[in-house]
DNA sequence: ATGAAAGCGCTAACAC
DNA sequence: GTGTTAGCGCTTTCAT
């Protein structure tokens, strides 16, 4: 592997200029420089990023830091974040926790000593610190920030809830679950909270025994719906805490010989690209997932760059209901 | 940033010792171990990768150079080699091209310049050499390989583009189409060469003006299935590309009225998940994704151990029917 | 315009 | 068992 050393040899001159030269610094002579230049790339030089980063404290290097790869939600996310991060010289590691919290803090640990610039997840748990001693500034994908070295950027997801709820309610279905992902997750609970204000606002009263949790996962829609069709007086529509968990939802409720969006209506979140096939035709509240990507990488950026306070008020992004043909109006 | 040496002085050891204990290596007394150990947690030390990189000239570092997250294949693929990485103490970066061959020499400059101690990449174009100047190992998925540093690692193509045409045609299905990503990828036509076999094995001739190529896209799917259906006699099957292609082509055939299966047949190409939800039941080859993942991992390792001599044979792997709803049986 | 020297944080001989 | 020293490849003062 050729080093500037290499082709300072090569060049008779010092390796210091060598560097200069490579850099485009200020200082060279015009033919020094095309003479260095000309000999690296001959020698097919590549610069060693990793020294580099040892005397400049800075890779261009991002983590980020996802539960489920696997969830067209994330690879959305993930592909805002690339494409915004690449513009700006800066590569990025895949980290897949698995919702799990252990693997997320060994990946966290990892990410740290790899010395990344920062850090951009969507904790496995919304519960607790997502990084005691951190040293790293991050943007977390979800509403909760304990700390003023992080940013967050989130959908609103209460809203997203209540619009949802709401067009249930307004399409003249009588009895709305709620299936959510995992419990203590600040998004569920936005979600759900969102449902109930609704139900309130039509004056319907809350009934715990049609809130569903297990997790994000179309299995876990089944479970839950099948649980749920079991009952005396079913429901007859649910609202899912997210697209991949009504597509569960669906399949059960198919299963059962019912009707969607005639007997049984299923509204989503998240709004993932297979939602609008023809098939699915799911009605669902939009995150803007590219954005969302892109937007966190921006505010993540600021962080590092150590410009501008607290932007947590940028990230709050607006749902939107996309109503397409897992529900339909009863009334006419 | 606390150092090995912040943690010497504190300690009254010199700071080799320190590097001794905290790495566990032998020669250190207990006593001492369990003083820099403590001293250690106790000032947040967090070891630096940079640093040691520098010196063991290796990073537990490695790239995966895909075309585009946004299929759901590659999450799948994506997932397989993340999870075997971290087992071994190895981070990815994930690099998306977005099949732009310039992009993608830009990031596999980047991952040398981050020296890398590997490369897991599926080329945007398989037609040239990926990497000239390659200094790094490397697993190509796919199958061909100019290059001894490199392994590969695909589905054997060609057999699944018989399996899949051979079906169609035992099926009952008269003129059956191929609509492909893009030309010139091995992969794509290795499928084709495979529905070319099928049918001179029924002897059915080959029909130029039903192979249609476009690229590894939904809507590419839908435009070439529309054009394919405006001809005076158009086909009544179409083997696409890959289950994304095949998506575009059923919506297009819906769109002209038709029945699947009975009037129209479709085979797609990988089985990703969404393949089976109930409302695509997709007929497709299966690839074994998750698995080749993890296969691209291990033989990416082994190259970098370097142990072991060509692996290419490793990498030849079964591809499956997997029947579902989007073909039938014409003769019963 | 160029070079010498120091140092980033760490590991790895080599001494004692 | 522990310390001294050198050096990984580079950038950055500080001289000249």
């Amino acid at each position: 592997m050729v080093t500037i050393k290499d082709i300072a040899k090569r060049t008779g001159v010092s390796y210091t200029t060598v560097s200069r030269a490579l850099n485009g610094k200020p200082g060279v002579n015009q033919s020094t420089m095309d003479m260095v230049l000309k000999e690296a790339k001959k020698m097919g030089y590549q610069p060693n990023g990793i020294a580099r980063g040892l005397v400049k404290k800075t890779t261009n290097t991002i983590g980020l830091v996802i539960p489920d790869i696997t969830n067209p939600f994330f690879p959305s996310i993930a592909r805002g974040v690339e494409v915004e991060a690449s513009k700006y010289g800066y590569n990025v590691f895949l980290c897949n926790t698995n919702w799990d919290r252990e693997k997320e803090k060994i990946y966290l640990a990892a990410l740290q000593e790899k010395r990344v610039d920062g850090i951009i997840i969507k904790p496995a748990n919304d519960n607790e610190e997502v990084c005691e001693n951190n040293q790293v500034p991050m943007v977390l994908l979800n509403r909760t920030v304990k700390n003023d070295s992080e940013s967050c950027i989130d959908v609103d997801n209460e809203k997203g809830g209540f619009l949802a709820t709401k067009h249930l309610i307004e399409s003249g279905y009588s009895k709305i679950a709620f299936i959510g992902g995992k419990p203590l997750h600040y998004s569920n609970e936005a979600r759900l909270e969102g449902y109930k204000k609704a139900l309130k606002a039509f004056n319907i009263p809350l009934n715990e025994s049609i809130v569903a949790y297990g997790d994000f996962t179309t299995q876990s829609g089944y479970e839950q719906t099948h649980k749920l069709l079991k009952y005396e007086y079913p429901p007859d529509a649910v609202f899912a805490g997210n697209d991949v968990i009504a597509l569960g939802v669906m399949k059960c409720v198919q299963d059962f010989g019912l009707n969607i969006p005639l007997d049984f209506g299923v509204v989503g979140f998240d709004n993932i690209q297979l939602a609008e096939l023809p098939q699915i035709q799911l009605t669902t509240v939009a995150q803007p997932m590219d954005y969302m990507g892109k937007l966190a990488f921006e505010l993540l950026l600021e962080r590092i760059k150590g410009k501008g306070p607290y932007t947590q008020g940028k990230g709050f992004l607006e749902p939107e209901l996309i109503i397409r043909k897992t529900t339909a109006n009863k009334s006419l």
